[in-house]
DNA sequence: GTTAGCACTCTCGCGCACTGAGTGCCAAAC
DNA sequence: GTTTGGCACTCAGTGCGCGAGAGTGCTAAC
C-alpha cells in the first residue's frame, strides 16, 4: 500500500466522481460533465481548478492538452483504498450467482470453472479460479491399482472429490496379496493427510517401522513418488472473448497483450495468488506494480475450505473496471464457493 | 464435394498462382505480380484476361474495380479439390514435430493437449484436438472405493491412462465384504469393455444369472449408471491468441466472431468430427458449407489406436491458410499421436 | 491468340479548413 | 479568499480535394 497525498473532501469528491463517470464511459470527463452527472452545486470553472490540482498531484491526467481527464493508476489506487464503497449485491444478484452455482457437480474443479465461468458472465471480464492446492487437500483414498503385469495405476482421492492418477511401471513383479497389503497399509497412514506430504508421512513410518512394515513402506514409497508435485492448484481461465468486447481492446496492441498473458498461466497464475498474500478478504490489483499487469485489473478473493484457505478466485480486466461491484460479486462468490465445497469435502 | 467448372491448363495455372500469392501475403494480386513471381511466359495483359474469365466462374473476387483478385469460397475449394499438392514435411520439421511430442506424458490427454500445443505453435493459428471417445476407449479397471460411510467412489481407469470418476451415494450401506465382491465382479466383466457400454455389458449379464450374481450386477448398475455419458471426447483447444496475429482479424468484428466460435465448444467439436465423416486421411472445410465458419478454415485429421479411430485433430484459423502445408502437418501429427497412443494404450 | 498502349477507376495518404469539446487564466463578483 | 463568467487557445475528429500509385478493361497492332 503506497502512500497517498492528502486531499480535502472537496477534491476527494470530484476525484470520485471522475472515476465514477469514466469506468461506466470509458471517455475522458470534462468539468462540466462531472458538474451536470453529480449534480454539484458548483461552477465547471471551479471544478477545472480542483481537477488541474489533482492532475498535478499525479491523479488525473490528460490525454492531449485539451480534453477531459482520466484517472491514472494512482488515481485509481486511492480510488480504491480511499473512496470506493463496496456496493451491497441485491437480492436478485445474489440470486443469481446462486443458482449458477446450484447445479449439482460432485468435484470441486467442475464447481470452480462455473465459478469463474460465472464471474466472466456478470463481469464481462474474464474470470479466474485456481483449484484447491496439494497443500489444501487431504487424500481419503490412495489405492494401486493393477492395469497390466507390471503396471499400475495408482490412484489418490482428495476430500475436494478429484482424482489424480499417476501409472507406475513397478521394478519387480507385485503379488496380489503384497497388492492388497500395500493398499491396506496405506489407506491406514494416509487417510486424511495433506496431499503434498504423502512421500513425507511414510518416510516418517519408514524410521519407526522394521521388516515387513519397512519393506512395505519402501514399496509405497516407490510409487508415492512419481506423484508430480503441485505446490500450486491449477488455473481455470473462462470467458477470455467478453474481454474483445471492452472498449480499451479495440486497440489491437492492447488485445494481444492481454491474450499472450491469459496464456502463460504459471505467472498469471501468480499473480492472482500473490493477492492473497495481503491477508484480509478481496483484494484489487493494478498494473502499475506487477510487470505484466500493465494496463490491466485484478480483483480478486481466497475462498476458504473448512476454515482453511483453500485458493483464489477472480475477474481479470481492463483497469478501468466496476470495483465497487466486482469486489462484492468476487467476496461473495468466494464465499459460496468455499461453503460448496465446505459441503463437499465434509 | 461440389461440382466445379472445368478449366484451361493456363486458366488451373493462374488461379493456383493467385491462390498462393494471396497465402503467403494477405493482399490482393495483380497480373503483374503473378507474372512476375511465378515467371510467366506470359504478358500481364494476357493474364488479365484469364484472370477476368476466373472471375466470371465466381473463382475470384475483386474488392474494389481496381485492385487484384482475391480467391472466393469456391476458389479456394478447387484450390483444394484440384490444385493443392500436399507437401512433403522436410527432415527438419519432423524432428521438430517428434522432439515437442517426445515428452514423457502417461495419459492420452496430456498428449493431445501438447499436439494441440504444437498445431498453433507451427500454423500461427488455433490447435485443436478431441481426447478420444468413450466409444473409443475401453476400461481396463472399474474399481469401487470407500470415501465415506455410505459415500463410494467409482473409478473408471482406461487404455489410455486417463481416469474417469464420479462419487456414489448409495442408498443402503454396503460392508467391507460385498464390496471386495463387488469390485471382483467388475473387473471380470468388464475389463476390456468399451466405456461407453459399461452397464449394458452388466446389463446383458443381469438377465442370465440368478440370485447372488444377479444381486451383485444389480448393485454395479446402480453405480455404473452414474457415470456421466460422454459420446464425444472433449475438446482442446490451444494457441487462439496466435489468431490475433493474423491480418484478417484486425478487424475487430471478424476476431469477436472466432473468438466467440471458439468459446462454444460443443459446436466447434460437431464440425470437427464432422470432418472425419468423409473417411479418407485428412479433410479441409471452408466457411462457405457450414453456418459458424463463415471466412474461416478447418484442416482436421483423424488419429487411430490401434487401427481404430481415436478422434480427430485439427487447425482453426482464417480462411487463408497454408494449406498444402498444414494438412502435411496434421497428418503427420495425427499419425505420430495415434503411435504414441497406441504404445501407451498396449 | 497475344501483346503493347492508354484511358479509366479506385484506394490511400496528405494537407487543409472547420467544428466542437474542453481547458487555462484573468478579472469581476460574492 | 473563494467562486464565477468570459474569453482566447488547443487539439482531436471530420469532411474535402488533390495527387500518386496500383491495377484494370479495352482497343488496336502484331
Amino acid at each position: 500500500m503506497q502512500k497517498h497525498p492528502e486531499l480535502t473532501d472537496r477534491e476527494r469528491e470530484i476525484l470520485h466522481a471522475v472515476v465514477n463517470s469514466y469506468i461506466i464511459s470509458a471517455e475522458a470527463v470534462g468539468s462540466r460533465t462531472v458538474v451536470k452527472r453529480f449534480g454539484m452545486e458548483l461552477s465547471p470553472a471551479t471544478v477545472r481548478n480542483v481537477m488541474a490540482d489533482l492532475e498535478e498531484m499525479g491523479l488525473l491526467e490528460q490525454l492531449h492538452t485539451s480534453s477531459g481527464r482520466v484517472p491514472t493508476g494512482a488515481g485509481y489506487q486511492y480510488y480504491i483504498d480511499h473512496l470506493m464503497r463496496v456496493q451491497e449485491l441485491t437480492l436478485r444478484e445474489r440470486r443469481r450467482i446462486e443458482e449458477e452455482l446450484s447445479e449439482r457437480l460432485d468435484d470441486a474443479d467442475g464447481v470452480l470453472r462455473r465459478a469463474s465461468h460465472l464471474l466472466a458472465l456478470v463481469s464481462h471480464h474474464a474470470g479466474l479460479a485456481e483449484t484447491p492446492a496439494d497443500t489444501a487437500a487431504v487424500a481419503m483414498r490412495v489405492d494401486l491399482v493393477r492395469v497390466g503385469p507390471a503396471k499400475l495405476a495408482m490412484l489418490v482421492v482428495d476430500n475436494f472429490g478429484r482424482v489424480r492418477s499417476v501409472m507406475a511401471q513397478v521394478a519387480s513383479p507385485m503379488g496380489d496379496a503384497e497388492l492388497e497389503q500395500l493398499n491396506r497399509f496405506m489407506n491406514e497412514h494416509l487417510h486424511g493427510a495433506p496431499v503434498d506430504q504423502l512421500s513425507v508421512r511414510v518416510e516418517e513410518r519408514l524410521r519407526l517401522y522394521l521388516d515387513e512394515q519397512r519393506r512395505l513402506a519402501q514399496r509405497a514409497l516407490e510409487v508415492l513418488e512419481l506423484l508430480p508435485r503441485r505446490p500450486q492448484g491449477m488455473l481455470i481461465v473462462e470467458g477470455t472473448s467478453q474481454l474483445l468486447e471492452q472498449p480499451e481492446f479495440q486497440d489491437m496492441r492492447q488485445a494481444r497483450d492481454v491474450f499472450n498473458l491469459l496464456e502463460e498461466r504459471e505467472e498469471l497464475l501468480g499473480l492472482l495468488r500473490s493477492a492473497s498474500d495481503e491477508g484480509g478478504r478481496s483484494a484489487v490489483f493494478l498494473g502499475g506494480g506487477a510487470r505484466k499487469l500493465e494496463g490491466l485489473g485484478l480483483v480478486a478473493a481466497p475462498y476458504e475450505v473448512d476454515g482453511r484457505k483453500a485458493g483464489m478466485i477472480g475477474v481479470l480486466g481492463p483497469r478501468r473496471m466496476h470495483y465497487s461491484k466486482l469486489t462484492a460479486v468476487v467476496e461473495y462468490t468466494a464465499g459460496l464457493v468455499g461453503r460448496i465445497l465446505t459441503r463437499l469435502s465434509g
